[in-house]
DNA sequence: AGCACGCCGACT
DNA sequence: GTCGGCGTGCTC
């Protein structure tokens, strides 16, 4: 009979196995000095010397003895640490995306900041000390000061005040602003709080709909279960989503939990997110790109110390160490920013879900327009899913309207008659326009038109990006520039002309169509600096613009009251991309896009061109029947076995070696093969991606479908190392290894 | 990943 | 002669 083993103590050890952001698995074993053994356990985030330099690392776990000599002393403690269900989720990371436990650390902690520079503390709120009815009031006086109008506006937004440490940290703005504006006495500093938190939410909505009160309903009881509850939320844009996720948030908060709201990357911040700070006040922690590392380190203790029960942020949101977390949100859940495209290169809707496997939580996905892979795992019921088919205060859909543009382009315009004559009439009616140009970036590249040469890049098989600005040619990838050509480098021709997206020639034609009329365009010219973006869409959202015209952009935050017409510019692009989410990504593109047509009780228009009208999204899209083309589409991809009916992996090669590429793909290949032959795996490639050259390393693509485990991935990494290793100049092949991959760039 | 060591070509 | 390129090996 053997004796109940206690558990291990997990302090005062005296050595440590730490896992350190390297790529590579094996934990290192260090001493712990007698000073920090009480503050050393499972966990910790410790400062270890490696070669020469001192990194940060996490303790994975407790050692009586070295079994590596000559051991090394940790070099001091932090107050950092992972907690267990982290630690968990660190450990799965590492498996899944293939890439070592301490990278995966690394990615679930704040930044290691050195040196910890305290800052003043900002205290009490910073409140409006003026009244007006609407931002429109502030524009003229504060013309002169768009800093102080646009703090102004922020605070308008969020209810009349905020903390100055909100905004002066999340929010941006240099005490010079808030300086400004105190002079002006346009504000005040208070000390107490007006708004009572929680409060909010019952002035907004009267009452729930039918399908939302159904929604909290089956939430609620999947929160009371405190068992793992995937949910899938599927919403027509203007359904009151957020309304769903605020009283699920707010009941959770009542009972002592703690939930995590993820968004997509959006430069939008402080509106998008004004009505959580509304409802949740200081208990809510707004993580953002703008962070520096000092105050996201300062936001994670706040998190940890179970000051701030909410948590909105994007993808990295998903680690937050939570005081008993109940659910976590992903809002949006379609969008491919939840992928990281760095190490480690997880999706934090994956992420979620498994974070809530482990510590038993309700997941909620939601969307207007869900990911192929969610809605087919809800029509398994692997998901529940929730539907609000409906606007709220009924408003219905937009007419949808398709161009066929091969019988109705007009001599190479990019106008329609139906799209002239819809144009014509909202503008009599005194509605606004958006003209979409559904182009991906903006880059406009030169070309010869007598031989068709295209001015490329020295080190990477892309064109150069034509630059206004000191008329320059420039590469995006490596940064290469040089004064854009006035000849053909081929033939010697001086019949140069840029080509791209054209908003400037829709513009143009636009100016030709309606003279004198209120164009405001949306690309790279016209959105240089950190609010570009914002600049515009607010100038839109005055109505005094008739016309807006902009690529992807457009599609994010905000939306205009005043719109009554979309128009759509080449439906189609995309759709021939090498990538097998293409349609359905077009098609949500498509259907968000259409949706800021038509709302409060008016019913929108869309015009639609394209060339390519027999496609199938297109029949679906004009009835917006998005089930209908989940069900081509899931019969498509599983005709070609893709996911979510089998899952992929994107092996990406790069060398400047381009014998030792080729060597070690084709090595690294045939080994594989052989062992996909046993499983279920099937190779496709290798083969050059759409851009062959980047930075002068060649690059080959391996793409591998199947049904594969972890310790398959694992094997087929050490392959990889061993080939490397053997082939002559084999170190100079990079592999990055993209499980799920959302790009394929 | 980062960093040092070491072996080859082309310069003051 | 050495400066510095990158290919190789190692880090508790």
């Amino acid at each position: 009979m053997q004796l109940e083993a206690a558990p291990p103590p997990n302090h005062r050890a005296t050595f440590v196995k730490v896992a350190l952001p390297i790529p590579i698995d094996t934990l290192f074993t260090y001493e712990v000095p007698e000073e920090f053994r009480d503050r050393v356990s499972i966990g910790t985030r410790v400062e270890v010397p490696l070669g020469r330099r001192i990194v940060g690392g996490v303790v994975f776990e407790l050692a009586a003895e070295s079994d590596y000599h000559p051991t090394r002393k940790i070099q001091n403690t932090t107050d950092v640490h992972l907690n267990p269900q982290l630690i968990a989720l660190a450990r799965w990371i590492a498996s899944y995306y293939g890439c070592s436990r301490g990278e995966a650390a690394q990615a679930c902690l704040p930044p290691r900041v050195t040196r910890a520079r305290r800052s003043a503390r900002l205290a009490g709120k910073l409140r409006l000390a003026i009244s007006v009815k609407s931002v429109d009031e502030l524009e003229r006086p504060f013309s002169r000061a768009a800093k102080q109008l646009a703090l102004l506006k922020t605070l308008f937004h969020v209810g009349g005040e905020a903390p100055m440490e909100t905004v002066c940290g999340e929010w941006g703005y240099s005490r010079a602003v808030v300086k400004g504006l105190l002079g002006k006495n346009a504000v005040r500093v208070v000390q107490e709080s007006r708004t009572s938190p929680l409060a909010g939410i019952d002035r907004e909505v009267k009452e729930l709909s039918g399908p939302q009160k159904t929604a909290l309903e089956a939430l609620a009881s999947a929160l009371a279960s405190n068992a793992f509850s995937p949910f899938l939320l599927h919403g027509v844009t203007g359904s009151g989503k957020t309304e769903i996720y605020l009283r699920a948030i707010r009941d959770v908060i009542a009972s002592g939990g703690g939930c995590i709201v993820l968004v997509p990357e959006i430069g939008l911040i402080p509106q998008a997110t004004a009505r959580y700070r509304r409802v949740f006040g200081d208990k809510l922690a707004i993580i953002h790109s703008r962070l520096t590392p000092v105050q996201r380190l300062e936001m994670w203790r706040k998190i940890e110390s179970g000051e701030c029960r909410v948590v909105l942020g994007p993808r990295s949101a998903v680690f937050s160490p939570v005081r008993n977390l109940r659910m976590i949100v992903v809002d949006e859940e379609q969008d491919d920013s939840y992928k990281q495209e760095d190490k480690p290169r997880y999706h934090a809707r994956s992420v979620a879900l498994m974070r809530g496997k482990f510590e038993n939580l309700t997941v909620l996905l939601g969307s207007a327009t869900p990911s192929a892979e969610s809605f087919f795992h809800a029509g398994r019921k692997r998901y529940r899913r929730l539907e609000l088919p409906e606007r709220v205060g009924g408003g219905a859909m937009p007419r949808i309207h398709l161009v066929d543009m091969r019988r109705e382009s007009t001599d190479g315009g990019f106008f329609s008659k139906t799209l002239l004559d819809y144009l014509e009439a909202n503008i009599k009616a005194g509605g606004q326009s958006i003209i979409f140009l559904n182009k991906r970036g903006h880059a406009r590249f030169i070309q010869c038109s007598a031989c068709g040469w295209v001015a490329g890049c020295n080190n990477c098989d892309i064109s150069l990006t034509y630059h206004r600005v000191g008329r320059r040619a420039r590469c995006h990838f490596c940064g290469f520039a040089k004064t854009a050509p006035s000849r053909c480098e081929t033939c010697g021709s001086s019949r140069l002309f840029f080509s791209g997206v054209g908003t400037q020639r829709v513009e143009l034609d636009l100016q030709g169509f309606y003279p004198g009329i209120g164009i405001l365009r949306m690309d790279a010219d016209t959105t240089s600096g950190k609010r570009g973006h914002q600049r515009i869409l607010e100038e839109f959202s005055t109505g005094r613009y008739p016309i807006l015209i902009g690529t992807q952009m457009v599609t994010k935050g905000h939306h205009f009251p005043g719109v009554s017409l979309v128009g759509v510019l080449h439906a189609e692009e995309g759709l021939n991309f090498p990538d097998f989410r293409s349609a359905e990504k077009t098609f949500q593109i498509l259907e968000q896009v259409s949706g800021r047509s038509g709302r409060e009780g008016k019913v929108g228009e869309v015009v639609i061109q394209t060339f390519m009208p027999d496609h199938y999204l297109f029949s679906f899209l004009k009835r917006h029947d998005y089930s209908g083309f989940m069900h081509e589409e899931l019969g498509i991809r599983k005709q070609l076995n893709y996911p979510p009916f089998a899952r992929i992996l994107l092996a990406s090669f790069s060398s400047t070696n381009k014998a030792a590429l080729d060597r070690v793909v084709a090595g690294w290949v045939r080994e594989v093969r052989r062992m996909a032959a046993k499983g279920k795996a099937e190779l496709l490639g290798p083969s050059p991606p759409l851009v062959p050259r980047i930075r002068n390393r060649h690059r080959e693509h391996v793409l591998i479908k199947g049904d594969f485990t972890a310790a398959d991935k694992k094997e087929m990494l050490a392959v990889f190392s061993k080939v490397a290793a053997a082939a002559p100049n084999g170190r100079s092949v990079e592999l990055r290894w993209d499980v799920d991959p959302e790009s394929f760039f």
